[in-house]
DNA sequence: CTCAATGTTACCCAAAAGGTATCAATCTGT
DNA sequence: ACAGATTGATACCTTTTGGGTAACATTGAG
C-alpha cells in the first residue's frame, strides 16, 4: 500500500470515474486501473463495481475513501508541524531555570520576548541549580538553562543576563544604617544570615574570601533556606544579609535599606546557558536571540 | 511523500539507527539512506542529525515519527474496516419497512437474525410502504425493504416470507360468531371495516372481486386508518373485518374471534425485497440468508 | 445498429527502488 | 596515539515498478 495509490484511490472515488480522475491526476487512465487492481488485491477488498460503462464504489469503497482522506490530510498535517517546529514557530522548549532569585530578574523578560517571537511554542520550565541545568542540558533533559553560575564546559554557550552588585541590606533601626558609607571592618561583628550553600554555592565562600583579603573575619551566623524567615529576621533588625542590588529593588515596600560595601568588589550574574551544538536550532537560536534582546546584550562565551 | 518513506523513517526513528532499520526492513542500508535524504528535501526538514558515529533526531524528527505512527496505523485500520465492510461484519444498512402490520411478523425474526449473524453492522430502519420500497431500491436509497406485495420489477429479488389466509375477524357477541363455518354469502349484509387503501392498495379490490365471482356483493362500510380504532369498533360488536389469521394471534388477548371464509382463498403475504444486482454483496447476502432463516425459506423470485 | 464513451489488457520505455562496493567520520581498545 | 571496527553517505549497477500508447470489450445513446 502506497500513498500514490491512496491519492488515485480518493481522485477516482471523488470523480467518480477513472477518466475525469486521470485527468485531474495528470497521468493517463491504464495506470488508475492497474494501481487499484493491484491495491485491491492487496487488501482482498473490492472497492469499486461497475455501473453502466462506469463504475461506483462499494459500501467498503465509501467507507475507504473517507479513511483516505483523512489519511492524506494528516500526512499534509504531519509535513506542516514538522515544518513549524523546524523553523521554530512550532514545538515546545524544556527550559530549566534558577530556583527563587532569578524569577524576578531578567528572565521574565527573556521568556517574555521568546514568547512574543514565537507565540506557536510550547515552553516547558522546570526549577533546578545551575548545576542540575548543565547536566540536563548535556543529557538533553532541557534545551535552555537560566542560573546564577557560568558554565565551565566548552559544550555549553552562555550570555551573561544581569550582573549585580552585592551589597548590605539592613534594617532602618540597624546602628550601621546611620553611616553614608560602609566597609568590611564594619561588619566584623554583626550577625550574618544567607541564602544556603546549595543555592549559592561559591557565594558563601566568595564573600569569607574577599573579607579575609582585607583582614576581616566575617562571621556567618546561619543559612536560612526560606527566603521570607531571613527577610523577617533582617527587618527584626537582629542580622543583616547580603543581597545583590537589583534584587532588592521589586521587593523595595518592605522598609529595607541596601548598602554598597566600598572595599567589598563582589557581584552576582545570571546566565543564559545552552548546548552549543544547538546553536543552529531554530528554537535555541530564538532563545539566545531573545535573550540577547532581554539582557544587556554583552555576550561573552 | 510515499508510506515506504514513512515506514522507513519509523523503523529508523525506533532504532535510532539506519544499520538497525535495514536489518529489521530486510533491506541494505544505503536505499534508507536515499529515501530519507529524497524525503527530507521534499520536505525542506531536517529530521536527522548526526551525533557521534550514528544519528538522533530533531525535534522535528521526534514529532513527525509520532504522526507517521499514527499515519501507517490509520492505514491499517482503514484497510480492515474495509476489509470488515466487503465481509459483512462492519458497515451499515438502509431498509425500508412496511408501516403498521409487519413490525409483529417474520420481520423482527429476521432483524434478530441478522444481528446475531453481523453484530457489527449498523442498523438503519426506515418506515415506507411497498410500492415506496421498490423506488428507494433502485435509487440506491436503501439496501433492503419488507413488505406486503411481491414487487415486478426484474432487477429486484423477493422472498415470501409469510402467507396467512384472510378471514373475519368478529365480536364473540356476534350473530355470526354461532356458527361453525362461514362464507361470502353469510356476511353479504355486515358492516365490513377495512384498513385504508394506501395500506393494502390491493385487498381493498382483491375481496370485493373474489366476492363478486361467488355472486356476493360486499359493502366496505368505512376505512379507517388507526388500527386501534378499528379495533374498537369490531370489539363493540357492531361491525366485522378481514385480517389475516396471524396477525390476530399476538394480539389476542383482546376477545375477538378469528374465523375462516370457506369459500374465500385470500391471503396476505409479505415479502423481503432486495436489489438483485446487491446478492453479491456480503450484507444483503447475510439478509437474504437470515430472511429464509426467519421465514419459511421458501424461495420464490 | 452504429458510434461514442468507459474501463481493461498488452506492450514498451522511463523512472525509481534496491544491492554491492567503497569512502569519510568517529568511536573503541590497547 | 594509533589500528581496527562501526556507522552513515556516495557511486554505480541491476531489478522492479510506474506511466504512456495502442488495441479491445462492454455499454449506452441516437
Amino acid at each position: 500500500m502506497e500513498l500514490r495509490q491512496l491519492r488515485y484511490f480518493l481522485a477516482i472515488a471523488e470523480e467518480e470515474s477513472f477518466r475525469r480522475a486521470s485527468e485531474r491526476l495528470h497521468v493517463s487512465q491504464p495506470p488508475l486501473s492497474r494501481q487499484m487492481r493491484d491495491m485491491q488485491v492487496e487488501m482482498g477488498v473490492e472497492l469499486f463495481a461497475p455501473e453502466g460503462r462506469g463504475i461506483r464504489l462499494t459500501a467498503a469503497g465509501k467507507a475507504f475513501a473517507e479513511r483516505a482522506r483523512n489519511i492524506l490530510a494528516s500526512v499534509d498535517t504531519a509535513v506542516d508541524e514538522a515544518r513549524g517546529i523546524a523553523q521554530g514557530r512550532l514545538g515546545s522548549v524544556h527550559i530549566g531555570f534558577e530556583t527563587g532569585t532569578t524569577f524576578m530578574g531578567a528572565f521574565l523578560s527573556l521568556i517574555a520576548a521568546f514568547r512574543k517571537r514565537t507565540p506557536g511554542a510550547g515552553l516547558q520550565l522546570s526549577p533546578m541549580s545551575s548545576i542540575e541545568q548543565w547536566a540536563a542540558l548535556r543529557s538533553r533533559k532541557i534545551d535552555f538553562g537560566y542560573g546564577v553560575y557560568a558554565p565551565t564546559d566548552d559544550a555549553l554557550g552562555h550570555l551573561e543576563m544581569s550582573r549585580d552588585r552585592l551589597g548590605l541590606l539592613l534594617s532602618p533601626e540597624h546602628p550601621l544604617a546611620r553611616n553614608k558609607t560602609l566597609n568590611l571592618a564594619d561588619i566584623e561583628n554583626e550577625h550574618i544570615l544567607l541564602q544556603p550553600r546549595q543555592l549559592y554555592p561559591r557565594l558563601h565562600a566568595d564573600l569569607i574570601t574577599a573579607a579575609r583579603l582585607r583582614g576581616v573575619t566575617l562571621r556567618v551566623a546561619a543559612e536560612v533556606l526560606d527566603l521570607e524567615a531571613l527577610m523577617a529576621l533582617v527587618v527584626i533588625g537582629d542580622a543583616v544579609t547580603f543581597v545583590s542590588e537589583k534584587f532588592w529593588e521589586p521587593a523595595s515596600q518592605v522598609s529595607l535599606l541596601w548598602r554598597p560595601v566600598d572595599d567589598l568588589d563582589l557581584y552576582l550574574s545570571e546566565f543564559a546557558v545552552w548546548r552549543r551544538e544547538d546553536e543552529g536550532t531554530p528554537v535555541v537560536r530564538a532563545l539566545v536571540d531573545s535573550a540577547k534582546q532581554a539582557g544587556r546584550g554583552a555576550a561573552d562565551c
